[in-house]
DNA sequence: GGTCTGCGAGAGAGCGCTCTCTCAGTCTCT
DNA sequence: AGAGACTGAGAGAGCGCTCTCTCGCAGACC
């Protein structure tokens, strides 16, 4: 009996009965409650101390209907999940994210949703009360799961603008405001024969990166702007910047709606001969780790990642906080991040 | 009164209700334990379907003592937060543990160990019963994380041997091994003036490559290989190489223990007006990101991350699954890949 | 001195689930 | 046909915590 008692981890009751008080009273002092008599209250802290006790989690869950969780939920193309924690994108996010949430102690559990059964698993985590709330990456476009969380109910914050219309809140980059940043150094390096390598024409932020460049090149009088899409890989930069040289062997300026294309395309400049920034000046998008090792170093657009997500964890948590609050959307201001490329 | 009864989520009790059998038979079905009669089991999921039931996660662990979540412990030199997870590792090694735990109806809860509180935290994270277990990626010598764990007696393996010796389960690269596949590479090349960039002294990671790369040389019949230690960093690869210019301009293989060290080194020989891998042979480590965007490609010796994060989720899965089942390690074997600049 | 007020501690009812124990009913064997 | 074995469903006791409600007691007031 004692031998039992001894090998189990202590309860609330172990220590009311260790420190001579009531379970309540334990209750209220583990939970900083200021009503406890100051004599009994440091009773009750030493009783803590010696019987090692801990709060069990989910006992209090149970009662309290809060997790202290919430869920990271990363959105892919289906099947595509190695490719996606490659990505450093994702690790800035998860950074955001922790620090945000860490001062509140609270932590993220990570999921992947790249298929129908994952994401309704995604979707049921919530809805068992694993989580209180969900942060989506949603990378690409007509992804269902920001619908699937609107439909059930669950709180919720988008990272990055939804491809189809969604009531539900999220956190964006001013992606037409980033591609003018760009084009206006363009202009102002004296670029005439300019190009864009954008993204996939389903994504939103490839199209604002897109519209924001074409527009900007306009009312810095270049009207024409050659467009070829890519798919935000490297490989797709290499092929997208072979098939601009052969349209436009006189080129002398390119946006890559990301790094990773832009790098591609140095590769490609280089292979033609030709010297970057000077007879081709190029911009990239994101400004990744890869931006900052790409020789010449890649100047690029960045966008306040970590920043994005803690905001959006903000919104989450306020959204908790205060259910029934409302949509709230927040739209980041990009930077341009001038290096040797351009 | 109905209008509670709608609104709240519900529960076994209610499933049991409509479907006119005990609370615990519909356990039973949820569970899928085999003893329930045909007829009545159809019932009760059909009962599930129309009351919308889902179970309630908090109350099950509360019974089973088992919370279905890992807590994954990123352990960083204090204050080191934000830079960890820009590293592409960090993302691989989630990738790699959320795939192995997905086909186990398990996910990882993230958690930052960057300060002495924030280790007390995770520790405390799994003693409330919010994980099962922790995965450990301990990433600098001395880190007081692993033995925190032993000492709460909590199941948890590390990635990475620990810097000082604790008794814990953990998995591994063979460090020596694919430093020698660099070293023969260099030497079937027919570099004899070479070098290495080693990691921080006090890593068993960089002194196992360090020391794999100069036996293996050796035995290839070059007993004197110049070292410079750099941290990891792309900088400290770039002053590394410099020095190493100076001390012997004639040098011609280079061994960077990380990709980021090699990829500094390469713009430094560019910079010197050396061509590699003509001139001045090298190759990195990790075979991360960057390796595949440097120009020229870097060869690298790979790590199979992804494998290795899986087997360390599988061996913690083991040791939840069967107590005192005793320590193990995998030591995993690495590969050279091969591209252009070596 | 008796009644009222207010403060602080205890009692006890859950939160939703699992699981053992019990028991009714059926099957099998002699 | 009766006894024993077995099968499958129900009853009910927790798991560890929170929180409302109750109640004892000390101080204040008339």
């Amino acid at each position: 009996m004692t031998e039992q008692a001894a090998r189990r981890t202590p309860t609330l009751e172990d220590v009311a009965r260790a420190a001579g008080v009531s379970r309540a009273t334990v209750s209220r002092v583990v939970n900083g409650i200021a009503t406890v008599n100051p004599s009994i209250r440091s009773a009750v802290t030493k009783a803590i101390e010696t019987t090692g006790y801990i709060p069990n989690a989910a006992a209090r869950t149970l009662v309290n209907r809060r997790s202290g969780t919430v869920a990271l939920v990363i959105s892919g193309s289906d099947g595509s999940a190695d490719q996606l924690f490659r990505d450093p994108f994702f690790g800035r996010i998860t950074g955001g994210v922790v620090q945000h949430l860490r001062s509140r102690t609270m932590h993220p559990t990570l999921m992947l949703a790249d298929s129908d059964a994952a994401r309704r698993e995604a979707v049921d985590f919530v809805r068992r009360g694993n989580a209180d709330g969900a942060l989506l990456v949603s990378t690409h476009a007509g992804d269902p799961l920001p619908q699937l969380f609107v439909d059930a109910g669950i709180p919720a914050v988008l990272f990055a603008r939804p491809a189809v219309p969604v009531p539900i809140s999220f956190v964006d980059l001013a992606h037409e405001a980033g591609a003018a940043l760009a084009a206006d150094r363009l202009a102002d390096r004296g670029c005439r024969r300019v190009a864009t390598i954008a993204g996939p024409a389903d994504l939103p932020a490839a199209n604002g990166r897109l519209s924001g460049f074409q527009r900007a090149m306009e009312r810095r009088g270049v009207p024409y702007v050659d467009v070829v899409r890519g798919n935000f890989t490297t490989e797709s930069g290499e092929r997208a910047m072979t098939e601009l040289l052969e349209r436009a062997p006189d080129i002398d300026g390119v946006f890559a709606a990301n790094d990773l294309m832009a790098i591609g395309a140095l590769r490609v400049l280089h292979e033609h001969g030709r010297s970057v920034p000077d007879e081709v000046a190029l911009i990239g998008f994101d400004d990744s780790e890869p931006a900052r090792l790409a020789r010449p170093r890649l100047t690029t657009v960045a966008q306040p990642v970590e920043e994005m997500a803690a905001r959006m964890t903000a919104i989450l948590l306020d959204q908790l906080a205060s259910p029934g609050i409302g949509l709230t959307s927040v739209v980041f201001d990009p930077e341009l991040v001038l290096r040797e490329s351009a």
